[in-house]
DNA sequence: AATGAATGAGGCTTCATTCAT
DNA sequence: GATGAATGAAGCCTCATTCAT
């Protein structure tokens, strides 16, 4: 399982759940929606704490029983799309062994969900300009890909931490394009296909890796809270 | 010369000059050289138009006689950096033929200044992310440059818009990693390196045209304005 | 009872009453009393919100929390006002019958009040300038004691509306005058004689009736709010 | 000649015309004009020097030879509309002798022009709220038709000063119900007749009075300045 | 005189934060 | 815990006024 996984909440760990706790979970899960849906709409220096009240409904001094400074929720919110990544990439990659078709299938997913899921990637955009964690984060996500692929000969990149940037900043334009709508459907894959071609894939190779079919997600087996308050999980 | 520079100022070609027209310039230079040290200090969200004025050196009231809006600003200062950017380029590419060498000078070019002018650095990292203007521009640069690689068959791109997107997303990147002191003293020639091999350069090709010593600019005739006040272009 | 009575606060039918409701509507109508005594001293334009926070002793922000703009606090002080003096004129006229008394008493109950309420005839003067709202009030008012008196035969005006309107601009005009220390004070009977010739009624009956004494309003009930703070209406 | 009159322009007098003195004397006037039509717009309040300027095509520090405070540019604006009305008054009068004649064509004038020059009536309401100086000179108008009808006797009203303000205060209801549209066309003669009947006049002579038909203002010499810079006196 | 850039006081408005209920 | 009224600092913006040209 992806190492980022293992911090899932910055609180969880705290106490066994108890009622109250539920519920407090809830109502927090509920708040990092909300100001997810705010981010998708503004930029997040504009998110205002009362009006993330409004959108999570609840009353504006409440949000002080959560957060405290705007940058934890901002951060909360990484941490919240970056677990919530992790488990789909998670339960997708699972028994893929080329390090290319794992690379070049991450960037395409992210790419592909952008298109469907606007107000995510925008969210996600805004979030990592601002976010150094989950910039980080991010990149610790690939490097094992990375690594891999070097042991498997598949690559033949000469700095390792030059490649993962590389890869995150591609990838982060690319939802941005698609954001605002300056791509074509198959961004996801002309952008693996350079990407892998930049780190010492063959352009045939490369080509190839970059178009084999997605691979279905594999059912999670519940991606809680969200879900339970009825909403969809970006978007209503 | 390069086309944007054609556009030097959004404000230039309204009037012949008048009396108080060259004070006026100069004071809306000091302001989008004073915006440009705020935001390499503190996102271009923070900056607050008070400030602005404080740093200029000029009153509040003033500033609105310039800009209306914090975009406005945001704009201006995007519009100076990419006219400044692209005297430089145009000083020290002249003479320079091949595509290649092009491309991994102007990557280097700008992550070098990166090392030295922090602030400049900074500065760029934001507007870009809130300046749509300013990454079209960015990416216009380069499209002759790709172009040209193409038909000298150096690059095997199979999409444009994808290619120089990639370029702007990978220099913002290594901008961002310089500015946050991650980046060792040859990331401009990694990422150059990289990236021509994305472009379909091969890896030795790739490697020699990025580690080729980078030509000194020529002594620009005179950078207007911001200099005149004697005060240095970015930051005291 | 007057049918202007029956909207004294356009805020009161939102909801049943919470825990904080009796405390938000005393905050409101001490801002209401505030803006009036302000109204009084200086043009309704003058109106500063920061100054109405001071006046009312709260904080700047809290006006927000009632009023968006300054139209607003001028129909709330507008609505006030004439929720007010209804309540006055019903408990004046109980009982009384003939059409041009009616007519007469009201008219001359308002000048007699501007003599004492110096202050409450300012903020009159100018609230009916600016605030559509309050001079439709006032003709409304009057509305059903001119049509009893035509149907008494004390009347004989020949447009109702234009009659109505110019017994309005007849008792704003008077009112003007005594704030601004031209009338004397028979100046009430003197406008009621001849507003009561202007409706149709002889000479010497105008003048009976513009003379009769005037009835002592019954004690009220209680004048709401205002009171209770220990603060005398209008000015302290 | 109308008394009002004697004082047309408080700078006329000063000096004999020279060359200079015509020009300063016409952009005098034509910042009288411009603060008429702003006037018309929006509350005198709100009139800002600033936009008086751009109003009148001059710069801002222009306005400062001629007016040094809003209150001046009130007054001057109402000295002017007084000595408009006065020229047209005295030119439409010359000849009529029965008192009640006079006192009704004067109000069914005023009324009738508020039909086809709305913003002339706009500014005329406005500005005689504000402008002490403007309602007392109404008042003296009226004075000597009043004081001819007492001695014809035809009006028996007990009160001078109250009779005059009434005729004021019934012909300012009127204009502003023009304004805001209120007003069926035949408004100024009901209004003529019911402040005949208030002065005193029967019924039947006050209905016969207020409908005579209107005589035509004899063609003035020549109304100065406002008409030489090719624009209508009220509205462009 | 006219210009218009600059000034800065003053009013407007938002919003993070507190706290009594 | 949740509520929401109140707070007040901080930023926004306007506009009367000055002054060098």
């Amino acid at each position: 399982m992806n190492p980022v996984l293992q911090t899932p909440d910055n609180e969880s760990a705290e106490q066994p759940l108890t009622r109250g706790h539920k519920k407090r979970a809830r109502t927090r899960q509920s708040l990092i929606e909300a100001a997810l849906r705010i981010y998708a709409r503004k930029g997040v220096g504009e998110l205002a704490l009362n009006e993330l009240a409004a959108e999570a409904e609840v009353s504006n001094g409440t949000i002080y029983n959560y957060f405290t400074t705007r940058e934890e929720v901002l951060s909360a919110v990484g941490v919240w799309l970056i677990e919530q990544f992790s488990r789909l990439i998670d339960s997708t990659m699972t028994g893929i062994v080329p390090a290319p078709q794992r690379v070049a299938i991450a960037m395409r997913m992210l790419i592909e969900r952008a298109f469907t899921e606007h107000d995510w990637a925008a969210a996600i955009v805004r979030v990592m300009h601002f976010d150094e964690g989950m910039r980080s984060a991010a990149i610790e996500f690939l490097r094992a890909d990375l690594q891999a692929g070097l042991a498997q000969g598949s690559f033949s990149y000469s700095d390792e931490q030059v490649a993962l940037e590389l890869f995150v900043s591609v990838t982060l334009g690319g939802l941005r394009s698609v954001v605002e709508g300056r791509a074509a459907p198959d961004r996801g894959n002309k952008m693996a296909e350079m990407t892998l071609m930049a780190l010492g894939v063959s352009g045939a190779e490369a080509r190839h890796f970059a178009n084999l079919p997605l691979p279905e997600p594999m059912p999670l087996a519940e991606a809680p809270a969200a879900r339970r308050r009825g909403r969809p999980a970006i978007k209503p």
